[in-house]
DNA sequence: GTAAGCCTAAACACGG
DNA sequence: ACCGTGTTTAGGCTTA
């Protein structure tokens, strides 16, 4: 997901908290594609202390043992507190992690890296807690300042690049000023109505890749008990009012769920690509060792949750419970699999949907981080 | 190699 | 004149 995130390389040196120590993790891709979740399992790198030093930390081994251990999906010890969201925003700038990690190892580093949202989402969060729904740009820089200290200590331009977006992307709309802020410079900026869902399907997929990179099917609870976790970690996101729906937390066991509008024009110079690669990368992920039934079945889910070119209507509701335009809903989903079959397809599937999900949950947490060193790694290996 | 999308920087215009 | 805001353009980067 590499440009949403990252930040062009030759940057990345000058940013105050993006130390070059930190091209350590380079390797450990953010978006957890296979290749990195095979790595996982790789006997090498196995803690902070082995990894100390080491500017080959090339795979997940650091992460499972080293973040994970605190965060048990679903389990009766799962930790709200070990939340990737607060790893990505509520720690932004601390010196320690969210679960007691020590202030010297990686995960400090990566709290004050780059957030994993492209600006368009950050502007999106930023207007869709404002209470009005709309906000000027001077507070979309104070939320954005409030929620990720990064830019505090960013070079200025990143101002630029909001006003940037909010001019350019045809998701922001501007309004008359008679008809909000009374006072004070410039114009309010809200959602486009009709590009919100477009937004918020990208904040569930940038946001919680893991879930619609492996589709989860709806016997896997840990995916949406893992977005509970998200949206009642403390000082976190209210993710499920920027989802659409306040009173229906995200289901992720839902692949239609996260269907956006029929039309994959509407995406315009939005994140769409991330949206691309989540769902490609999906392919090359753990389910590409079922064999053709499970291909198949992971086939169906993935293009349900693309969902671009289905036939059924569905309903969108806003965060005030609005209804909102019909999008298109996937045509449902057939099981061409024997019932054996498919149970333990099903139970292998769970498994590894389980242990990918928990890498991923935490590589968006620290997804800024790894991004950067990704973005690094690859432009040097280019050379 | 190409296309698409995002990020960044810069320049310019406008208004308070 | 200065500053903040808004728009536009250009270049670079990464991924499919």
């Amino acid at each position: 997901m590499g440009p949403i995130i990252g930040m062009s390389p030759d940057k990345k040196s000058e940013i105050p908290g993006m130390p070059e120590e930190r091209t350590g993790l380079r390797g450990v891709c953010g978006m957890g594609t296979l290749p990195e979740a095979e790595c996982a399992s790789s006997p090498l790198a196995t803690s902070v202390d082995r990894t100390e030093g080491d500017e080959e930390l090339t795979n997940l081994n650091w992460l499972h043992e080293n973040l994970l251990q605190n965060f048990t999906l679903g389990g009766p010890e799962a930790q709200p507190s070990a939340s990737p969201l607060l790893d990505i925003e509520g720690d932004y700038g601390s010196e320690q992690g969210p679960s007691g990690t020590p202030p010297h190892d990686r995960v400090g580093h990566a709290v004050k890296s780059k957030p994993p949202f492209s600006f368009s989402l950050l502007i999106y969060m930023a207007i869709e807690q404002s209470p009005r729904k709309s906000l000027p740009v001077k507070d979309i820089y104070g939320w954005i300042l409030e929620h990720f200290p990064y830019f505090s200590n960013a070079p200025t331009g990143w101002k630029n690049s909001v006003r940037h977006n909010l001019s350019l992307n045809k998701c922001f709309r501007k309004v008359d000023r008679s008809l909000g802020k009374a006072n004070g410079k410039g114009s309010l900026w809200c959602v486009d109505p009709e590009y919100r869902p477009n937004l918020i399907q990208a904040l569930k997929k940038q946001h919680f890749p893991a879930a619609h990179a492996f589709c989860t099917p709806p016997s896997d609870i840990d995916a949406a008990t893992a977005m509970m976790l998200l949206n009642s970690a403390p000082g976190c996101i209210n993710l499920t009012s920027l989802t659409g729906n306040s009173d229906v937390p995200l289901d992720l066991s839902r692949p239609d769920s996260v269907l956006v509008s029929s039309d994959p024009k509407q995406d315009h110079n939005y994140s769409s690509m991330a949206l691309q690669r989540c769902s490609s990368r999906s392919s090359s992920s753990s389910l590409s060792s079922l064999d053709e039934e499970g291909c198949e079945h992971a086939q169906s889910i993935r293009a349900g949750s693309e969902g671009f070119h289905s036939e059924e209507d569905m309903d969108l509701w806003d965060e005030k419970g609005v209804q909102l335009p019909p999008l298109r809903r996937p045509a449902p989903i057939k099981w061409p699999i024997r019932k054996r079959a498919r149970h333990e397809i099903k139970v292998e599937l769970d498994e590894e949907l389980k242990e990918a999900a928990g890498s991923l949950l935490h590589l968006a947490g620290i997804r800024s981080c790894t991004e950067g060193s990704k973005r690094k790694s690859t432009k040097h290996h280019r050379k």
